[in-house]
RNA sequence: GGAGAGGUUCCCGAGCGGUCAAAGGGAGCAGACUGUAAAUCUGCCGGCGAAGCCUUCGGAGGUUCGAAUCCUCCCCUCUCCA
C-alpha cells in the first residue's frame, strides 16, 4: 500500500519536474515510511503569489496528499539582504515592517494549494538572528568561492562588468543553512533556484545530516511569453485577482504559450493537448478553455462560468455589460478631468493624449474635443480603450 | 593606496555649450487588421486646462546670456596594478 502510494506519487511528480537530485535518495526516502519534511523557500518580497508559483506548490500539495510535511519557510531574515537570484541587478533590501506584511499575504494566499494541516510555517530569522559571525565564518569555510562563482547569474554580472557585493554571494549560504535548520529531507524550487539548492545539500552533508533530495521545476514564462512570470516584471497572474481579470489576461496570451500553460498549469492529458496543437480545437476556443479552466481553481466554476460570459459580451460581441461599475459623478466635469478621477489615465497628460488618439468614448461616441464636458445625466457611459468602462450617474 | 573607464528619461543606449523633454531600440499605451493570438502598419510615450510654463540627464556648488554637455568637490560602479 505505502510503496504504490510512492509510486503515485513518483509518478505524478515526474510529470513536471525537470530534474530530481537524485531519483535514487528520493526513492529511498519515500521507502523509509515516514513523513518526510519538504521544504518550501519563499523571500517575501513579492506580496502576490502568481500562476508561476503554483507548479512547485501543487507538487508540494502532492507530497502532502502522500502524507508528507511541507515547512513553508518564510525567508524574512534572507529579505532583509537581498536576493539576487534571477535577476542581474542588485535587489534593495525590505523593511521589516514590509516583510512581515508580505509574509502574511503570502501565508493566507500559499493555503490555496497547500493543505494547512500538514504544513509547518517558518521563519528562517529564528536561527538567523541567533547566528553570529563566529558561526557564519564556520558555514563559509565549507564553500569554495570558485564554486559560488559557478552559480550562472554570478558569473554572467561578472562577465558584463556589473557590480557583485559581498552578501549576494552569502545568500546561497544562508539559503543552504535554512535546510540545515530545517533538516529538509526534499526541496523543490524553480529551475533557477538549483545552485542555491545544490548548495544546502553540501552544507547538510558539512554538518552531518544527509543531504536533501533537490527538485527542479520548471519556470513559467509570464504574459509576455518571453521572460519568467513575475511581479516585478508585471507580467503575472495573481492567484488573488477577480474572475474577470484573470480570464482577461490569459485571453491576451500567445497561441504558443496558451500550450505552455496547459502543460504547466492543468491537467489534461495527452490527447486534448494534441488536439489543441494541432489546432483540431480552435485556438481561441482552447484559450477560452485554458482561462476558464484557471479561474475555476481560484474561483470556482460559477466564476468562471461568468467571467468567460463577461468576456463574450464585452470583448468579442462588443456589447456593453450589466456589470459595469457605477460611479456618482455631481456636476459636469471635464473629460480629462474626469478620467483622471476614475483611475482611467495616471494623469492629465495622458488624459489628453488618449483622446487625441481616438481611445475615448462617450455612449459609443468618439470624442475628439479635448475639451469635452462630461455631463452626468445627459451623458452616461465612459469608454477608454478597450478594457476601461464606467456608467457615471449623477 | 595608484592608474584608467563610467553613472542619461521604465530598461538598454546616443548626446558632450544653445536647434535637448534629450537620437535609436526594447517595454508600455492607443488606433487599424484580427480570435483582446501571432505578424504587420500608424501614432503616442515627464508634468501642468498647456499660449506657454515647470521639473528631469548620480549629488552639491561654480563658469556662462545659456549646461546633460565646461570647472571644483563629493557619492557610487567597473577594470588593471598594489
Amino acid at each position: 500500500m505505502e510503496k504504490e502510494q510512492a509510486e503515485e506519487l513518483t509518478r505524478r511528480l515526474a510529470r513536471r519536474a525537470v530534474e530530481v537530485i537524485t531519483h535514487a535518495e528520493l526513492a529511498a526516502k519515500l521507502a523509509e515510511g515516514r513523513p518526510l519534511r519538504i521544504k518550501l523557500g519563499m523571500d517575501p518580497t513579492a506580496p502576490d503569489l502568481h500562476l508561476g508559483h503554483t507548479i512547485t506548490l501543487k507538487a508540494m500539495r502532492d507530497f502532502q496528499d502522500a502524507g508528507h510535511t511541507v515547512v513553508f519557510l518564510v525567508g524574512d531574515f534572507t529579505a532583509a539582504i537581498g536576493d539576487p537570484s534571477g535577476r542581474s541587478e542588485t535587489r534593495k533590501p525590505l523593511e521589516r515592517a514590509q516583510i512581515e506584511a508580505n509574509a502574511e499575504t503570502y501565508k493566507r494566499q500559499v493555503f490555496k494549494i497547500l493543505d494547512p494541516q500538514r504544513t509547518e510555517i517558518r521563519f528562517n530569522s529564528e536561527w538567523m538572528d541567533k547566528l553570529g559571525l563566529r558561526e557564519l565564518i564556520r558555514i563559509a569555510a565549507h564553500i569554495s568561492v570558485a564554486r559560488l562563482l559557478e552559480r550562472d547569474d554570478f558569473e554572467k554580472r561578472l562577465e558584463a562588468e556589473q557590480p557583485l557585493f559581498l552578501h549576494e554571494l552569502l545568500y546561497p549560504l544562508i539559503q543552504g543553512y535554512d535546510s540545515v535548520a530545517i533538516k529538509a529531507d526534499v526541496e523543490l524550487g524553480g529551475t533557477d533556484q538549483k545552485f542555491n539548492m545544490l548548495l544546502g545539500r553540501e552544507l547538510q552533508r558539512a554538518f552531518g545530516q544527509p543531504p536533501q533530495v533537490v527538485m527542479t521545476f520548471p519556470l513559467l514564462e509570464g504574459l509576455d511569453g518571453v521572460r519568467k512570470m513575475s511581479k516585478s516584471l508585471g507580467n503575472y497572474v495573481g492567484v488573488t485577482e477577480p474572475p474577470q481579470e484573470m480570464f482577461g489576461k490569459l485571453m491576451s496570451i500567445s497561441d504558443t504559450l496558451m500550450v505552455r500553460y496547459y502543460e504547466l498549469l492543468t491537467e489534461i492529458d495527452a490527447a486534448e493537448l494534441a488536439a489543441i496543437k494541432s489546432h483540431a480545437i480552435h485556438p481561441m476556443e482552447a484559450k477560452k478553455r485554458l482561462a476558464a479552466m484557471i479561474v475555476q481553481e481560484y474561483h470556482g466554476a460559477a466564476a468562471a462560468q461568468a467571467a468567460r460570459e463577461h468576456f463574450e459580451t464585452r470583448f468579442q460581441r462588443r456589447e456593453v455589460p450589466a456589470d459595469v461599475p457605477k460611479f456618482k459623478l455631481a456636476d459636469e466635469l471635464w473629460i480629462c478631468e474626469l478620467m483622471k478621477q476614475l483611475k482611467f489615465a495616471p494623469s492629465t497628460s495622458e488624459a489628453r493624449r488618449l483622446v487625441g488618439q481616438g481611445a475615448v468614448r462617450v455612449d459609443g461616441q468618439p470624442v475628439t474635443d479635448v475639451n469635452f464636458r462630461f455631463v452626468p445625466g445627459r451623458h452616461a457611459l465612459l469608454e477608454v480603450g478597450k478594457r476601461r468602462i464606467a456608467r457615471i450617474e449623477r
